[in-house]
This record gives C-alpha cells, sequence and structure tokens, in this order.
DNA sequence: CAGTTTGTTCATTCTGTAGTGAACAAACTG
DNA sequence: CAGTTTGTTCACTACAGAATGAACAAACTG
C-alpha cells in the first residue's frame, strides 16, 4: 500500500531504530522526573544525535506540533539540559544536549526540588510557631514530630551538595 | 448561620490549624513525589496524630471519599510507609505513620524507581546490539553515546545504596 | 520596505489520571 | 443466621496539565 505521504525510510533504516529506542529510553526517564513526554523525547533526539538539530527537523521527526517543540526546548534551557548552538550559514538556532550528567542533576535540582525545600522551610517555621503557642497534653507529641520533620529537611539539603559531589566524577 | 450540619469546632482550633499545616506540607511533598494528592493529605495526618488513626476518621478529617482512603492506603502500606495496628475492642484497623525516614526512602525507591532502572537495563541491551549492527559513518558517534548512557545507569545504581547508607543516621 | 523565515505565545482541545460512590465481599455481633 | 460494620473494587466523572495550531512578533533578505 504505498497510499502512505509519508517517507517511509530516507535513511538507513537501523539508525532511526536505534533513535527510536533512545528517544523510548529518554520517555521512561521523563516519566520518573515528572517532566512532560516531549521533552523527554525532545532531549533523547537530541542527545543520540551527532550534530545540533534545528527546531523544524525535531518536529518532523518527533512529530510534535511548533508550541511542544518551543516550549519544550525552553524547558530543557532552563535546566542547563540544552544548548543552543550557532551554526554558520543557517539563520535557525541549533540545539545540543549537555551530556555531562552532574550538570543535569544540578539544573533539575535547582529548578525542580530546590524551591520547594525552600518554601518546606517556611512552612515548617509557621509550624513550629503554631505549636509554641500550644499547651495542653498533645503539646509534647508535636515537638517531637515537628523536631523530625525538621530533621527530615535538614538531611534533604544535605544530601543535594553529596550527591553532586559524588556525580562529580 | 447554625444551618452547618458539621460540627465547626470540636477540638481545639490550634490543633487543627497545626494538623492543617502538616497535611499542607505533605500535599507538596507528594506532589514532589510524584504520588497523588490525597496520599500525601492521608500520610500527613497519620504523620501528626499521636495515636492510630482508623479509616473513617481519615475520610472525615480529610474529606475524602472511602475509596480514595482506602487505595491511598494500599498504597503507602506498599511503600512501607503505613502500618496497620490492632486496638483492642475495636473491630475497625487502626494506621500510623512509619517515621523512619531510611525506611520510607527506601520503599519508595524499591517501588517507584528500582523497576525503572531494571526496565532501563534492557533497553540499554537492546540498543548496544542494534548498535553492533551498525556500520558507517554513525557507528563510532552512536557507540559514544550509547557508552555514556551506560555510565549513567551505572552511577544511578551505586547512588541508591549509597543514599540508604547515608540516611542510616 | 514587501516578503519570507524563524520562533514564541496563548486560547482551545485532548488525554490520562485522581477521586467518587455505589455495589460487593468479608468479617463480626447479638 | 439476619443484620450491621468494615473495607475493597471498579465503572464512571471531573479536572489538571500536555499538546495543538493559529495569531503574532522579530529578525533577516533581496
Amino acid at each position: 500500500m504505498p497510499e502512505n505521504g509519508q517517507s517511509v525510510a530516507v535513511a538507513p533504516a537501523r539508525l532511526e531504530q536505534i533513535e527510536r529506542a533512545v528517544v523510548d529510553l529518554f520517555v521512561r526517564l521523563a516519566e520518573v522526573a515528572g517532566l512532560p513526554r516531549s521533552v523527554g523525547e525532545i532531549y533523547g533526539c537530541l542527545f543520540i544525535c551527532a550534530d545540533p538539530v534545528p527546531m523544524d527537523a525535531l518536529m518532523e521527526r518527533l512529530h510534535l506540533s511548533k508550541g511542544a517543540v518551543s516550549q519544550g526546548l525552553r524547558l530543557l534551557r532552563s535546566f542547563g539540559a540544552v544548548r543552543t548552538v550557532y551554526v554558520p550559514g543557517d539563520r535557525r538556532d541549533h540545539f545540543t544536549a549537555e551530556r555531562e550528567l552532574r550538570k543535569l542533576v544540578s539544573g533539575y535540582l535547582q529548578e525542580k526540588v530546590v524551591p520547594h525545600l525552600r518554601s518546606g522551610d517556611e512552612r515548617l517555621k509557621v509550624i513550629r510557631a503554631l505549636v509554641a503557642e500550644t499547651n495542653g497534653g498533645a503539646r509534647k507529641v508535636l515537638q517531637e514530630r515537628v523536631a523530625q520533620l525538621s530533621r527530615w529537611h535538614r538531611r534533604a539539603e544535605q544530601i543535594i551538595p553529596l550527591l553532586l559531589r559524588v556525580l562529580q566524577q
């Protein structure tokens, strides 16, 4: 049935197959990281490609809309997971994946967990104040619980630099 | 307007306020961990409560349906984040939060990330096989990329036990 | 400077998952 | 053992967030 308008296999079929498998892998990873599927697709594609890729190529290869690719790239750049590359003689921007694990994790943590740690800290302060104003039988238990929460929080803050140090090399 | 059927403030208002603040904190945490909001609510409530709590109390306090609480508790038990407690003279099961950070993190990793690492491993094997069958200019670059992915994977596997060791105490 | 290319924004649509609540099963109780 | 309590399951609904695509802005080109 040659009624298909798409080109079926322009480039080596095997290469496409590999690209698909890698993109698939990154889609799962995005899932775990709580990022949109399309972001995983885009990063995966950039990761495996030998050379920097322009937006329209991403749209075409991944069957994503212009908007999705534009927004996905923005997010990835905000993490420092993707860099914009200048290609002489081409008006379009090209994009490459940042492939250093430490930088990726660092960017992700900075954008997606550090803010939560901060707001958590403030919430804890509020809770501690509320407990301080309490009296009665519950007081003792509450203080114990809140102390535990504070320890958790401190641990979380300790672990981030530790993680980055381990990832350093 | 006393037309409200609900009791407005049975227990000390301050205690309710604290409970709400703690539940709120855990809702955010659930968000980060990619768990349903209701799961955060349930765990938060159990965390702050002095004594084990039965299902209907959770429904009432959190305004959640029976189904949501039942399912939430199931998930939390699967993580080892909640234990069922027998209370003499009461037919209902009661539940307590497991408050040891290491156990919590361990359970979460075991259920939510270890499986992904496994499937990732298999996917990587497939990709390596595909690359091995490739020839041509792309080969070299592909091998480099896949090697990098493999290193990432190994790092991830190393980090889990390290994390648990740090959390140990 | 008219026309084209490139990229962003945002109102709208689509989709997957969380939550509901009724039906059901199981276990108690008197 | 009829009736009650307790807890699970699952078909359905509601909703948040992802993806679309058209309108727009900006930058280039001849």
